[in-house]
DNA sequence: CCGCATCCGTTTCGATACTG
DNA sequence: CAGTATCGAAACGGATGCGG
């Protein structure tokens, strides 16, 4: 049973809280930035969060018109949940929390979504403006996500790479430590040249 | 007695979220953002919120290193809370809430405080970048606040200004309807020159 | 009066079990 | 796979109490 109870406060900020302020609701959307996910994806990447909060939360979301439940095409016939326009306008928000959050210390025991993870390097990673664009493949825990860095950003989507110049299969928290110590590159699962993870890593300071 | 829940996810997004998800905690910190507040000025500002749940935020908050318990000096010897300097990183987070929230409806009969008003003039007015830097008062329900409009900017604090070219005293709904229409200045409380607010909030669009 | 603490009914959360 | 149902625990919301 979604929640309803509001401030009652006529300040935007109040507003915002009352869509998106309750427990879960911007991890979800965390969760949806980078394209739509099925239920039982977004239940594996908040394993903290029990089902009927996740369902709930979606309900919610969705009727504020945050998400939207979209059917696919015929041969998948599976439900998934997508950030609408107004979804999407939460981006600097999450931007801003994460910004904040980089000093609290990270939590014994603490999972790492897939999504997380990229969002780490899709925020810290620096690539030189005068470099080429360059798309690859990073592959966490069977998600496949496509990765192009482009005029000194980089632009992450779920989805195979049509044409990558390299792949990297790892798990979230190998993504962290490659991350950290790009010299691990050697030992890691990749396809095609290390040198575009190794540049784009030596990048990230700290 | 404080809450004590995490979400047990290293995302620095989650993280943000473990210090300041619970409910009221950024309320809060909006309310502390223009200068320190006693405790039933708090209270006042945020009459939704039951007294146990403000004094158990704060201890949060104060346990996090969000803000500050100090003690007022000697004539006053009361406490008051102030944002640290981690306090004031939060800032962005709310002003991408705010953004956020202006097209979520307004709750029916929405409490409306003195801070929230000047928030809503600071981000809207939009000083021309030539102006002469000019400070008037505004004074909303017995609470002064210096507003200093500067190269293209606001900036609002609380307290009396020293030298003020005009004073405006109202409430936080009655500037939000001067704003709105700034033609209903020549009907209000203003000492020295209308004009100052007159132009300020013609700079404001809608 | 200020600054909380305590009490208590209600809502929400979290965990697990269950269903179409 | 995509959710419901259920239930105990925690958090919230409102009222009241109380020491300084």
């Amino acid at each position: 049973m979604p929640t309803q109870r509001i401030y009652g406060d006529a300040c935007t900020i109040a507003r915002a809280l009352d869509v998106v302020g309750e427990r879960w609701a911007l991890l979800i959307v965390r969760e949806l930035l980078f394209g739509p996910q099925r239920y039982s994806d977004l239940r594996h990447a908040l394993p903290g969060a029990s089902s009927n909060l996740i369902a709930d939360r979606l309900r919610e979301l969705d009727a504020n018109g945050v998400v939207l439940r979209r059917r696919l095409p015929p041969p998948a016939a599976s439900w998934v949940y997508e950030l609408t326009a107004r979804g999407r306008r939460l981006e600097p928000v999450l931007y801003a929390l994460g910004a904040f959050g980089s000093d609290v210390p990270v939590p014994r025991d603490a999972y790492l979504s897939a999504t997380s993870a990229l969002l780490y390097l899709r925020q810290s990673a620096r690539p030189e403006h005068r470099w080429p664009v360059t798309v690859c493949g990073i592959q966490l825990e069977d998600q496949p996500f496509t990765v192009r860095s482009k005029q000194g950003r980089i632009e992450v989507r779920r989805g195979e790479p049509e044409q990558a110049v390299a792949r990297l299969q790892t798990t979230p928290w190998g993504l962290m430590e490659l991350i950290s110590d790009p010299s691990r590159l050697s030992d890691a699962d990749v396809a095609g040249d290390p040198g575009v993870f190794q540049r784009l890593f030596a990048t990230i300071a700290g």
